[in-house]
DNA sequence: TTTACTGCAAAACATTTGCAATGAG
DNA sequence: CTCATTGCAAATGTTTTGCAGTAAA
């Protein structure tokens, strides 16, 4: 449940080590409702600490989705976006005017995927819904005949 | 429902061209199942004209995306993956061993995105339901107690 | 003939990596 | 002290772009 705590066990249980960078990675990550890129969390993360380098953002991001505490989605189809592991899974709707982000939740889809996975014999690791169109503001509100 | 058809009425509608690579393109994909990439497209491409560079074959791509005859999927979190647009939305799973791609269609889905599109206000362009894990072939199998 | 399109090579990105220096345990 | 981790800069892989030449219409 608390990112901080899960990060410290897992630090024991593996030959880890707690070091700053991670810790202001973490912190950035806990205290952001957003649904972060490597450069912008590298950004927040830099306002602490001026020295950090992206390519240790990248590493770390890597170690913390290895260990399950983040989540990366392709929300915007470039480049990966970042968010704490959530307890409940939810999906995503992005605007492709304004970029905004709209999570919700669906256990129907849940079972739909639980059903199909019983079905096929897969073991499903990941599930990624993602929707893309236009947010009530960006309507185009098209009322052609 | 015709691929080709489809291409030559958009030709005539905008100010496009029918041009041999473009053809290509479109034959590659017309006749492959598969979810090809940009690269392997290319290749395939080549091996009818060699001289085809990899930056046509990403700019038709883009065009074709544009007009609405293929769609683009991440399917392996890295790039990006190619098929021709379908008449029956359908979803992916993709093994994270043998790299397989299991196809499945799933009306409920259709049913949650168009609940919440009317219930958020949204106007949905896209659903990409995509899942992985591991195939029935490729499972540890895990039967710890 | 007109101008959409292509090939090429270079640029633009996001992300990864080799290596010497650093610092957590 | 030891070795996991970092910073840096260079490498990588994918996709895009500028521009002069090519070819549909």
């Amino acid at each position: 449940m608390n990112l901080v705590t899960n990060f410290q066990s897992a630090i024991h249980t593996q030959g880890l080590r707690a070091t700053r960078q991670r810790q202001l990675v973490l912190d950035v990550l806990e205290h952001s409702p957003e649904h972060l890129d490597a450069e912008a969390i590298h950004d927040q993360v830099r306002a602490k600490d001026p020295r950090i380098s992206l390519a240790t953002v990248y590493r770390t991001l890597a170690l913390f989705k290895r260990l399950g505490l983040v989540a990366e989605h392709s929300l915007g189809e470039d480049h990966g976006h970042f968010e704490t592991a959530p307890n409940a899974p939810h999906y995503h709707f992005t605007c492709l005017n304004c970029k905004r982000v709209i999570e919700f939740e669906s256990p129907t889809v849940l079972q739909v995927v639980q059903g199909l996975a019983e079905r096929e014999g897969l073991q499903v690791i990941e599930t990624h819904l993602t929707l893309s169109g236009y947010c009530p503001e960006c309507r185009p509100d098209e009322e052609a005949a």
